[in-house]
DNA sequence: ATTTTGTACAGGGTTTTTCCTGTTTTTGGC
DNA sequence: GCCAAAAACAGGAAAAACCCTGTACAAAAT
């Protein structure tokens, strides 16, 4: 057996030195190549003559997250491999994660041993995916027919006017002050909603306010 | 010198044992009591025959979070001391935290070794402030005035079943179905609404949704 | 060249929300 | 026991939101 290099990027400092003070507890066989602070960083540190066999990756981080890192490392750099070690366990980010070909996905409640054991399995199977990964996954699969609207995909469905408008529908003015302030009909405002309603799936304007804040269209 | 006694409070399993682990290498003088889960699982856990003399808290967090949390503990164990380990670095919460009398409040990109300098001078001078911190207070105090309305007093503000309406009137149910759900004549409903208008200062059901989840009074 | 899509608008309606001023009952403190 | 606040309700009215069908025109896609 020969030491296993791995690499941190992840923008919690504690959290990233705590991670490897358990790492380097656990068992002496790692060796920690660099930390980095968001995908930006890791494009820096990353060294192409001596590679890191395996990357732990958070996914909110600022400049650039952890979809975006994996993107990069997948056209960039695709032997390395990518453990997934985030606090965010929504079915939607773990599937994309999984999407994108990482190798595991460790929440918030894993046992630090399991740490281990997944850097393990990850050098020896080539991956380490837990019970509660496989179920998120099978349950998307069987969903994914009601998941036709991803956060992607939204953008381009809606049009540049209907953003504009959504928008100003997540606050407090009428739609006629809408209209007076776009310098058009209240009825085209009103083709909008209708439109939006209809691709969106809502049926009120607080459903559209839901929808955008949901999605991240929109930031109060 | 004596053993400094602590606690963790914090929904990150990993993240706790990380910290430990930092602990441990930093100084030897610590002893962690126990950690929890979230303010419930500290309410549990916390033995008052053997108090932690410094309780690392996050804020996010599940059932219970940081804020209930401190002000829990000012209650029952005023002399515990509370230093703030979380990631949300928004002058809200930070001025809020202090507020609440927190001796210290770390964010993400502190050293570990500040850790250890924040324990030992919570301990000796019974608080650590960094300049970070500081200015964020100085800061909040220079616009007092235009954050008259806070998340803390927000819910003293609102009477219980306002807050049931709120969380309703963040739905795409009307007015009407409300009031057949909750048993209430819609007039009822109507009351709620005016009322909070008036309390929260919106001037419509929008403004209602947007409040709430801007102070996080909802999830979505 | 034809169809689709985005934009903009309109008539004519219903439903919902918003605003006003009131009353009654219940409940928790002092 | 009294008072204040909260909770529940109401009539009446205006404004805003919602719904449907339909027109027109230009640009882009097929």
């Amino acid at each position: 057996m020969q030491f296993i290099k791995i690499a941190l990027v992840d923008d919690h400092k504690l959290f990233r030195k705590g991670l490897i003070s358990l790492i380097e507890m656990v068992n002496a066989s790692h060796i920690i190549l660099f930390e980095a602070d968001n995908g930006l960083d890791l494009q820096k540190k990353i060294d192409p003559k001596n590679l890191p066999d395996i990357i732990l990756m958070d996914i909110n981080m600022p400049s650039m997250n952890g979809f975006a890192s994996v993107e990069w490392l997948n056209k960039n750099y695709p032997l390395v491999k990518v453990l997934v070690v985030s606090m965010i366990e929504k079915e939607e980010s773990i599937v994309q994660m999984l999407k994108l070909g990482v190798k595991g996905y460790l929440g918030k409640d894993v046992e630090p041993t399991e740490l281990a054991d997944a850097l393990q399995s990850i050098m020896n199977k080539g991956f380490y995916y837990t019970d509660f990964i496989t179920g998120k996954l099978v349950h998307s699969l069987q969903h994914a027919d009601d998941e036709i609207v991803k956060k992607a995909d939204i953008l381009k469905l809606m049009t540049e006017r209907e953003k504009e408008f959504l928008e100003m529908a997540c606050t407090e003015i009428t739609y006629n002050e809408m209209a007076e302030k776009l310098f058009l009909s209240p009825k085209t405002i009103d083709g909008y909603r209708n439109t939006l309603f209809d691709k969106l799936k809502v049926k009120s304007r607080v459903g559209l306010v839901i929808f955008a804040v949901k999605h991240g269209l929109v930031e109060l």
